[in-house]
DNA sequence: AACACGTGGCC
DNA sequence: TGGCCAAGTGT
């Protein structure tokens, strides 16, 4: 472990005053509601792509008390195009317990956050070092490539051998004062110095002491993910739109991919695709048109969407807009939470 | 422990 | 261009 000497943190700092990035939307003003939102909206996600949702999203809900009070389908079309919906799910339920348990504020208290949907220990820490100056360390992707690097510490983080280690690394680094400057410095420094791919280490405050610097093994360490191949699956999609030119909307499962979001009616094949279109709608399934291969990659599966396309239907009777399946004209389809390949697909139709 | 969970950018 | 991965958490 680092001696009393250390000057990790020092350094970093010292770094973070002239090179830092002190003008992020939830840096002004800093509230511990902002960088709770921009602390969930940046997981597994760039500042890059959070910005405009963050300016939107905190416009839309301007508090905890606002986003608690907001329905379900406003949050998740403030969300959509963003990814990883349980974080908006969790994140709405969180604001609601933050009213019931905590006067409508977010808790300044590890567990209590901790137990909050969505708050893990590296957003807990983090919330409560910017919003609060406490002393907690934080764990994400930047961290542990600069810690992976400086420590030369061998092995997949996201193993958790190796992630109880890389904890024990953060703590110890861990500055006595400007908690708040020290964690905003570490995800700067990993997000535009140390990064993964051709690292600045001539500009590097920490290059002396560093492990992969003096091996020659920056391009090495982080030890990558493990790799697998990726499933195929692929599903018929009905796009189906009445003689007002709307398209039948459906609710997804509130479980899985894409959970509890608006998307087309889905099949897994022609035979059940036939059958759902039978049941909902009056016309010859026959008659749709195919529209070109909608291929879509997620984190762990491959998926390739055959989008089916029929003009002038009518539903049947028995088949009302409810909650679960409506029809949608296309200027209502920015109000939606929509997947973002689905969305892409209907605007352009 | 291993996997589910989105999307866009990079090379 | 397909694989890799980015401010992780929940199960």
């Amino acid at each position: 472990m680092m001696a009393v000497s250390d000057t990790f943190s020092s350094r970093l700092l010292a770094w973070f005053d002239q090179n830092g990035r002190h003008d992020l939307p939830w840096q002004h003003p800093r509230t511990p509601y902002r960088v709770w939102l921009s602390e969930v909206m940046l997981q597994q996600t760039q500042v890059a792509t959070v910005t405009p949702y963050f300016v939107r999203f905190v416009e839309a809900f301007p508090t905890i008390a606002a986003l608690a009070d907001a329905s379900t389908d406003e949050v998740m079309a403030h969300w959509a195009g963003l990814g990883y919906y349980a974080r908006a799910r969790n994140l709405h339920a969180a604001a609601k317990r933050c009213l019931e348990l905590h006067g409508g504020e977010l808790p300044r208290d590890f567990d209590a956050l901790l137990a909050l949907p969505g708050i893990g220990r590296s957003t807990a820490g983090a919330i409560l070092a910017q919003a609060w100056g406490e002393r907690f360390p934080i764990l994400d992707g930047n961290v542990k490539r600069v810690l992976a690097r400086f420590h030369g510490v061998e092995g997949f983080p996201g193993l958790p051998a190796i992630e109880k280690r890389m904890w024990t690394l953060a703590e110890s680094h861990l500055p006595d004062s400007r908690m708040a400057d020290y964690t905003q410095a570490q995800m700067d420094f990993g997000a535009t110095l140390c990064t993964r791919h051709d690292p600045a280490c001539v500009l590097c405050p920490l290059q002396s002491d560093c492990v992969a610097l003096r091996e020659g093994r920056t391009d090495e360490l982080p030890t990558p993910k493990p790799g697998k191949p990726l499933p195929e699956r692929s599903a018929i999609v009905l796009v189906a739109e009445n003689a007002a030119g709307e398209v039948l909307l459906q609710r997804r499962p509130p479980t899985g991919i894409w959970a509890a979001l608006w998307s087309l009616p889905e099949a897994a094949d022609h035979a059940a695709a036939r059958q759902w279109f039978d049941a909902h709608l009056r016309g010859d399934y026959d008659h749709g048109e195919a529209l070109a291969e909608v291929p879509h990659a997620f984190t762990h599966y491959r998926l390739r969407l055959h989008p089916l396309h029929w003009r002038a239907l009518a539903p049947r009777d028995a088949v009302r807009d409810n909650d679960d399946l409506r029809w949608v004209a296309r200027d209502a389809l920015a109000s939606l939470g929509i997947p973002a390949p689905i969305r892409k697909l209907l605007d352009s139709r």
